[in-house]
DNA sequence: AGAGTAACCGAACGATCGGTCGGGACAAGA
DNA sequence: TCTTGTCCCGACCGATCGTTCGGTTACTCT
């Protein structure tokens, strides 16, 4: 049986923990005594599995950012009309939310205190950077409203998406993904009015 | 001369130095030390004009909240067609939001530790509800699309103006308050792609 | 001149911070 | 049985936390 033996700590298994207590208490609200708590363990025993909080931190951003990068790498978001790639990009954005919400939670949180933070942050503006130049493409194309300037365009559909991290909760009978990637993608590219 | 002397600190002014290194630094990343150093004044000299860091909090998320729950006063959000409403809540809230920037920056960002914040999330979700009774007036009318449920769409026009607070920055020669109500008011109800 | 007060300060408080240290319990391999 | 390594612990570290205290300066009012 390989599935056996599940009651002692892995850097990831404490790592889920520790950034459940992140997400609800912030980073710098949580000290090392809370998550030693959550975990059930002695603060000191944290440093076994961890070098530390900060690592914790990294650890649970780099998770997020390689989500999200990973989307710009799929042929859909490589190859086609600018416009449609876009579209996928933003119902892909939506699934990694998803999917790994606590993670990218916390990487859309961070506040550029520490040297990690920081790095965070630079990465982030970078995939930022990358779907703006898809904004860009697709408003060069003609397919996407001119009134509203690309950059400002892009800030708020990021918006959109990202607040997902402060309400969806992918626990028993709410929205699914599904229903939420369908209604991202038609808000931001239809609208709320109704068509006539 | 009544415009004399300025160089003596009020809990108001106190107050909107506080809230730029909270916005800075997180409030639980700020300490009392980083307050004295960016107000210029000794730690122990803040607390003769406020009662404490708490308070400071207090203050700020209070003057956020008088000026969401004002729009809900004001007659264009409480006579006329329900999706004429919403639209001009819309407005609105990205003109509260740009004027009363940090506060709101604030506002948005406790997570509930305390009950200060505890009280702050308590009058953001009535808020928010009251804006979703509008979204479910409009359905009722028939004005908006159907094929998103209402709930889900309050939430992610919400995600959308309260992304402001983390982009937007009223000084220089960037985009104009006007050109963001604009923008976002016509990628709510149009949507992004050209209209045909 | 004297009293009162607003604005401020340095020093210190107990509590908590992230992190370190030496060692105990226990299972596996020899 | 002895060694080795994993996993964990209580006790403790110096630093920093939000806050308090006693006092000084400078201005206003009488």
């Amino acid at each position: 049986m390989t599935t056996a033996k599940r009651d002692t700590y892995t850097p990831e298994t404490l790592l889920s923990v520790a950034v459940r207590v992140f997400n609800e208490r912030g980073y710098d609200g949580t000290s090392m005594e809370h998550l030693s708590k959550a975990a059930g363990i002695s603060k000191s025993s944290i440093y076994h599995h961890v070098a530390g909080k900060e690592e914790l931190l990294r650890r649970a951003v780099s998770r997020a950012l390689d989500g999200l990068f990973g989307i710009l790498d799929e042929e859909h978001a490589r190859v086609g009309r600018a416009v449609r790639r876009l579209e996928y990009v933003t119902r892909r954005m939506v699934e990694v939310l998803t999917a790994e919400l606590p993670y990218v939670t916390l990487l859309l949180r961070v506040r550029g205190n520490t040297g990690t933070e920081r790095w965070a942050l630079e990465r982030r503006r970078e995939f930022d950077h990358r779907v703006a130049e898809l904004m860009k493409e697709a408003a060069a194309d003609g397919d996407v409203r001119a009134d509203v300037e690309f950059g400002l365009a892009t800030r708020l559909v990021f918006g959109m998406i990202n607040s997902l991290v402060e309400w969806y909760r992918p626990d028993g009978r709410g929205v699914g993904e599904r229903e939420v990637a369908d209604a991202v993608v038609r808000l931001v590219f239809e609208g709320l009015r109704k068509e006539e």
